[in-house]
DNA sequence: TTATAATCTAACTAACCAGTTAATTAATTT
DNA sequence: AAATTAATTAACTGGTTAGTTAGATTATAA
């Protein structure tokens, strides 16, 4: 476990930005893993190969490097996702698009939900939170995004009629819950959900979910309806 | 904050079930709050108005308490959900039940999906976790019976085809998100997610989401079969 | 070349918190 | 009423952990 034999002393204003995002991407392995109360500095401070001081150094306190890491997970989704939607496609396209990314990208990112379901528990009772500036910077912007494509996409006569909040609370749950809930299913099933060929297989279910509860049937599947 | 004037002194072997019960139920509460690494024996023991040490002497340790509140969550739970699960009628009447029965008593108890979410999040890494008894003790079983009526909708032709393990999460999901990010839609939309109307706004969604999913389009939407 | 400021660290502290101990109270048995 | 045992508590202990301090190192500016 003892490191290198040669040390490769950087000194002082060694790679400041390098020792930030390491900090950072310490950070994330460890509140993901352990939450914010469960989470140590110091084990961030061992797995980023830093001095404890220096994490406080870069960030006020546990506290503010939470909520750098909510920060950087949440501008991820959101940039990713946005782009998914920005492309003009007809609303059944743009719904499974934004589906599809949303998917992706959380099964890209194994650690992210775990933090992102985290954070949504800390609202409940307890002191500060970093929800407030979350929702209003992020979720608002991709939630008014999906939103309107669900209504045009509904007045076009493609979609079922259905309360847009809700829907959209729905197909977030059913994107994300999977990786929440996967160490049950390793569990129960024996298998790995996370190997690519079970996350492959439960893209395909979501997406099928999502638009068998969306999309108004089509007057001519191929030929012709009743 | 100081106690009544007149202290009750049960003195010894007061009510032993009472106190153990009370110990129990704060202990729902605190874990609830604040997640098991966030969650403070002292805290438990004074909402139970008991001393710490009688939470030692009725649980071996924290995380024994843990596992006790864990089994008085899902034995509720569960039991519930076999009831109404029990009934024999047609299979789209039974999803619908069960999902009901999930979601009101999630409901009912508001604090309990954020110790599942909390107890779902510690399988990732690290030590001891109650899940695999909770999972063959409580889940199975009801996994099992839901998946044995999945099945016999799909083959009477009543349900589109689905993978059951995959449509069961997905209504997990759906039954079980909103009351964990009940936070974020009170930021977001200003009103509260819990409250008697919102809550059968949900209800009625959900269900609704659910069988737009599963449903077949019937033949004859009202009449007989075929 | 010296001063300045940015980067980084070893070692410390003060608080916190899970769990223990030893004693106390009272219901029940003998 | 003495002995026993279940229920309960005040006060303590020891390990852990967030956060600090005072100083070291070096790139760059003056």
């Amino acid at each position: 476990m003892q490191a290198a034999p040669i040390k490769f002393r950087l000194g002082s204003r060694g790679r400041p930005e390098e020792s930030r995002a390491a900090i950072l991407l310490a950070a994330v392995r460890e509140f993901s893993d352990n939450g914010i109360a469960g989470a140590r500095v110091d084990a961030i401070a061992r797995a980023a190969k830093v001095n404890k001081a220096l994490v406080y150094y870069y960030f006020k306190d546990k506290e503010a490097l939470y909520g750098a890491v909510l920060d950087h997970v949440f501008s991820g989704l959101t940039s990713c996702i946005s782009e998914a939607l920005s492309k003009n496609s007809p609303p059944r396209d743009r719904i499974l698009a934004y589906a599809g990314a949303h998917f992706d990208y959380i099964a890209g990112h194994p650690l992210y939900p775990r933090i992102v379901q985290a954070e949504l528990m800390r609202a409940g009772r307890g002191g500060a939170t970093h929800l407030e500036r979350i929702g209003k910077q992020y979720f608002r912007r991709i939630f008014s995004h999906v939103a309107e494509v669900l209504r045009q996409g509904m007045s076009a006569g493609d979609f079922r009629m259905v309360d847009e909040m809700h829907f959209i609370t729905s197909m977030v749950a059913i994107i994300t819950f999977y990786f929440n809930s996967a160490p049950v299913m390793r569990l129960m099933t024996g298998v790995d959900p996370i190997s690519k060929d079970q996350v492959a297989k439960r893209r395909a279910a979501v997406l099928d979910f999502i638009a068998a509860a969306l999309f108004e049937p089509r007057r001519n599947p191929k030929g012709v309806r009743s």
